[in-house]
RNA sequence: GCCCUCGUAGCUCAGUAGGAUAGAGCGACCGCCUCCUAAGCGGUAGGUCAUCGGUUCGAUUCCGAUCGAGGGCACCA
């Protein structure tokens, strides 16, 4: 019994209820049911707040109603009882053999246990990272790196077509800065003034030169192209590198340069041009975003005739749409929430529907802090923290669950100290022990004789108070993919496997899985393996779903 | 000045499709290893959910104001 079902069951029974003339529904019987987890383990294992919804329109106080809908729940198969709390709660105890049931349906779907199709049929473009290749990834960039690469699994688990794509800012004014102090660098010169310093140039300087050894020697204007096509294509190289032993692989590296060469902005702009969208003033050529909630109009076209940054947006955007994209989510920095009025206001112009052709995800920044010092970065002097420098310091599990564990709504310090710590105070090593440790009873199981089989798999037996709890947490799984999908939310799948890990290790502590000594092995036995593996199957895929390991021995 | 996000236990953070006694980990204190991994489990202590007002039968959750923290407000990209 999932709460799906259990909801299912209350539908049901308010039905029948309404068939019988017991109780009258004005707006008709609900499809759906909320039904919680209560906080109060007394209150039963799950409850349902219908009877106060409802009791009003019924025209009926709250606890009669509730009352009708319990006598008529009491028959329910897989319901052991229904109490009526306070104003009209209804507190609902779950059979034994009902919710052990679940364990094997989790074991036989396997990886498939949580998915659905609730995005079936969906292209979803899904835009993270997309950082200037004027430099290694650094610590702002990983947090989506991290959260968008998981929030795309967890898409796909619902069945969503995902296509990641990174936008590579190849055009513009940082990139000439790039290529400046790529040549300075190379000619001993100082860095310019307003350009990028740090070991890393004078590395992939170093590496042109040694592939172009005239190139500092050339015009300016020719040792400038020489530069910024190698140093880009190098860059470009080690931050995909860089990524893929993050574990972060795009479907889609989007050059804006593209947009500008291929006529795609020019397109772009005809088209809202079309739509009475774009008007002339003092020379430069305007968008009407601010009569889409924008705080006022943009300038597409600069007065000296230059495309402005917006441009490019207008036509990338367009460009997924056209590639048959539903859905456009971008993940960006919170020094990027200024941009949320106007894209929106730009998708509203081109006649698309904002929030939800495009749907623009804004995150807070991350600091790093060891010894409980925030290290501070900067990008001029070169004291670059990169993505390299997090999974040195802490390993790429860590990294990412601690990056994906936290609300994106929430500043995080990530304390390195912490995060490096191999004991109980650090969050991804809870729940990865447990996996070990059911790896370990799986394991021994085969060593001592004991199996599982459906067949013969007895769901009763599974009756001690923390095997309830358990497989109750296995049963909330698929409904926290499912949130944490449309939510937008991956941190709810790493909240959730700390509880399912809490969980678990509390059954550990008190129900013996596997035969001691000379025992024999029982039905409990099996049925408490069944348990088990169904557990172990769920904890794996809620790792897979943040890119995280399940390692089967710690 | 305007806009966005946040403010919950000593620390780091969950939670709010309005609900019953607000949760977890860490830190502090006290316990638990002849048998499946103690990277674990149990217990104690710790809160006016920033403040004030509004809506509601009911607000940590929704609305408004105030205070505090961070970020952002170009014909820059």
């Amino acid at each position: 019994m999932t709460p799906e079902q259990l909801s299912t069951t209350i539908v049901d029974a308010l039905a029948a209820l309404t068939a019988s003339g017991g109780i009258t529904l004005p707006d008709g019987v609900p499809t759906e049911v909320l039904v919680e987890r209560p906080k109060v383990k007394d209150h039963g294992d799950y409850a349902t707040n219908i009877a106060l919804k409802l009791g009003k329109r019924a025209g009926m106080n709250p606890r009669d109603f509730a009352q009708l809908l319990a006598d008529q729940l009491a028959s329910a198969e897989g319901i052991a009882s229904a109490e009526i709390a306070g104003p009209g709660f209804l507190n609902i105890r779950v059979a034994a053999g009902a919710q052990g049931a679940l364990a094997p349906q989790i074991v036989a779907a396997g990886t498939s246990y949580g998915t659905s199709d609730a995005y079936a049929g969906q292209k979803v473009n899904l835009e993270f990272v997309s950082a200037n290749p004027t430099g290694p990834i650094h610590i702002g960039g990983v947090r989506w790196a991290a959260v968008g690469d998981s929030l795309g699994r967890i898409l796909t688990a619902i069945g969503a077509d995902v296509t990641r794509e990174y936008y590579f800012n190849d055009h513009g004014v940082q990139i000439d800065r790039f290529a400046r102090s790529l040549l300075a660098d190379a000619r001993g010169e100082d860095a310019p003034e307003d350009g990028y310093g740090g070991q890393y140039i004078s590395d992939i300087a170093a590496t042109v030169v040694a592939k172009h050894p005239d190139a500092p020697t050339l015009r300016d204007a020719e040792a400038l192209e020489t530069f910024r096509a190698e140093g880009v294509d190098l860059m470009f190289t080690e931050i995909k590198k860089s990524l893929h032993d993050f574990g972060v692989d795009f479907d889609v590296y989007f050059h804006e340069n593209d947009l500008h060469e291929s006529g795609a902005v020019d397109r772009a702009i005809a088209r809202l041009d079309e739509l009475g969208m774009m008007y002339d003033k003092d020379d430069a050529r305007w968008l009407k975003t601010s009569e889409f909630g924008d705080d006022k109009d943009r300038v597409v076209i600069k007065s000296d005739g230059e495309p402005a940054y917006i441009s490019g947006d207008l036509a990338y955007y367009l460009d997924k749409r056209e590639r048959g994209f539903d859905r456009c989510l971008i993940m960006l920095g919170a020094d990027h929430h200024g941009y949320v009025s106007r894209m929106m206001a730009m998708c509203a112009a081109f006649g698309d529907t904002p929030k939800v052709n495009l749907e623009l995800l804004i995150g807070q920044l991350v600091n790093l802090v060891r010894d409980g010092q925030p290290l501070r970065m900067s990008k001029r002097a070169g004291t670059v923290l990169t993505l390299e420098d997090l999974v040195e310091a802490i390993g790429v599990d860590a990294s990412r669950y601690a990056l994906a564990r936290y609300s994106m709504d929430s500043m995080i310090d990530l304390d390195l100290d912490l995060w490096a710590s191999q004991t109980s105070d650090n969050p991804v090593y809870y729940v990865q022990y447990a996996h070990a440790r059911l790896s370990s009873i799986i394991r021994n199981a085969v060593d001592l004789g004991v199996t599982i089989d459906e067949a013969t798999f007895d769901p009763s037996l599974l009756a001690v108070e923390q095997e309830g709890a358990l497989l109750r947490s296995l049963a909330d799984y698929p409904k926290v993919v499912t949130r944490a999908a449309e939510l937008r939310e991956p941190h709810r799948i790493a909240r959730y496997l700390e509880d399912t890990a809490s969980a678990f290790h509390k059954f550990y502590d008190v129900a013996h899985v596997l035969p001691k000594g000379d025992e024999e092995p029982t039905d409990l036995h099996r049925a408490r393996l069944m348990l088990v593996a169904a557990t172990r199957q769920v904890i794996a895929n809620g790792l897979g779903l943040l890119g995280v390991s399940a390692p089967e021995r710690m």
